[in-house]
DNA sequence: GGAAATTTGTTCGTATGTATA
DNA sequence: TTATACATACGAACAAATTTC
């Protein structure tokens, strides 16, 4: 899938939507964590720094949780 | 304690006044960082842009130094 | 336990675009 | 035009937590 970033929105706001997308669509599965930001930074070229803007508008909304160390995990249904 | 940021001088100006104060009674001690970019751009309500007009000043002074990645230390006497 | 690699956290350096006075 | 101020974005250095070997 490609990403086009063009548009008025700002890119951080752009790739969060992209984002927020595969998670509703299951690409990216509850539980699970999204690439690490070194690989959305390739994906999406643009810096570390807007990568991890994106992901803080998803931890903001609650789709997201970020843990130091390990990674951004996708909030969301169990199992059950 | 609040700052106000009235009056005719620019903000910049402003806030290198209140942390050129703080220097000298002792709210940021010699040899240690005063707060972050970031901290100070939620204390006083600025842009980073701004914050860091500031520390411009105060480095130019020579009353700090700033390191990258680390923070901007107060220049002063050490213990003795 | 240690060393190295991975990953996120924090902080400063720099540049561009926009808006206002 | 210049000075001020904000938002955005890329780059780089340093720090801490985690994982793997």
């Amino acid at each position: 899938m490609s990403v086009d970033l063009l548009g008025p929105d700002p890119i951080y706001q752009q790739i969060a939507a992209v984002i927020r997308e595969r998670i509703r669509d299951g690409t990216y599965p509850p539980q699970r964590a999204i690439p690490s930001e070194p690989d959305m930074c390739e994906e999406f070229g643009v810096s570390r720094n807007t990568v991890r803007a994106a992901i803080h508008v998803l931890n903001e909304e609650g789709l997201t949780r970020t843990v130091r160390g390990k990674g951004t995990y996708v909030i969301g249904k169990s199992a059950g």
